[in-house]
DNA sequence: TAACAAGGAATGAACATTCATTCATAAACA
DNA sequence: TGTTTATGAATGAATGTTCATTCCTTGTTA
């Protein structure tokens, strides 16, 4: 196993495991042995548990972003762009629910809380498409005018909510059903 | 210090601390602290850990399901009835910070996922309110024609979201924009 | 004083992290 | 080219810590 090798099966191990059990279902020796490499190398490519942890949410983040701005087009109206970008999210959960699990554990956790504070206080990148969409819809009337933070809540916890229920089984989601969740989200936060 | 009172204590300390520091920033010798209480005392009360956390998640569901209830009137029109009932569980959430945290790290949880499928599954009594209401929307087609999980993902997601917010300090709501947002859930889930 | 409740030190399991050692590969040399 | 030496990645047993739980001692009550 090349190098990279080695550190790619340590973060997939990590992310499985996490996803599956949670963090706590998830000893470095187990992220190890799922890995097919000792304990200690861990260490040779994360400082400790939390880096390796943060470091694997980082690089989910960079999956998801181009993920969901295929095909996006900035110029359309508000509205497509809107069902565009959501639907597009819940898809990509929906296909990756290991990231997806990954994520709500993380959000959930002091590691997310600390995350997000960062992020709204702007010390730090996100994926500014749906903010500039936000910014977009309340400027040209197509969108309530309601603090960022609110709207962010009335299209995120509903595609949130309906992604674990889909991954739990409790529901299934077919292309249909999504795109009529998604425009129950947008009657939610258009004006 | 009387009997029940020992057990109260230590319910409230367990809530305490783990809605501040979670699951893991709440070892039993530290909850016996918290309480006043010596370590093994807690056993009395509770069989483990286990127990004492879904005994505490019952018990704050006990409180809620009444608070919520409160003026409820059933036969009022179903967007009176939402808006009530929802704006009912946010206020709770925002006066009962503590509440609120316990509940989240609770249904991210190995435990919640499992009361969740519980109660899906109907082997579980919960609040029928809010099922009743979204059934009798539907019925009289004030609702949009959604499978029941969807409408709760619609309403709740939000909810939960913006209660975050507010309890982290990343927003301020007041009594108006409590109003308007649940407004605005109204419209992801009406017809 | 008998019976029960409370306390908290002791226990052992689980865990993250370390570090002395191994081993494959690459550089140096003859 | 064949042999020797150096390098550092990889390993996993050992370490120290944290924690839930137990259990013996002490206090309280009836």
């Amino acid at each position: 196993m090349s190098k990279p090798d080695k550190r790619e099966e340590i973060v997939r191990a990590s992310l499985e495991l996490i996803a599956e059990q949670g963090f706590h279902g998830a000893p470095m020796a187990m992220i190890a042995d799922r890995a097919g490499v000792g304990a200690g190398t861990i260490y040779r490519y994360f400082e400790n548990k939390d880096v390796l942890i943060t470091e694997l949410y980082r690089e989910l983040e960079e999956r998801i972003y181009p993920a969901i701005q295929e095909r996006y087009a900035a110029e359309k109206p508000i509205r497509e762009r809107f069902l565009h970008l959501s639907a597009a999210l819940l898809q990509y959960f929906i296909g990756n629910p290991l990231d997806f699990r990954f994520i709500e554990q993380f959000h959930n956790s002091p590691y997310g809380v600390a995350c997000r504070r960062e992020k709204l206080l702007g010390e730090k990148e996100g994926c500014d498409t749906f903010r500039e969409l936000f910014e977009d819809g309340i400027t040209q009337q197509a969108m309530k005018d309601l603090p960022l933070a609110i709207l962010f809540a009335l299209a995120f916890g509903p595609i949130l909510a309906v992604a674990r229920d889909h991954i739990l089984g409790f529901i299934v989601l077919d292309e249909a059903m999504i795109s009529r969740t998604m425009e129950a989200c947008w009657d939610g936060v258009r004006r």
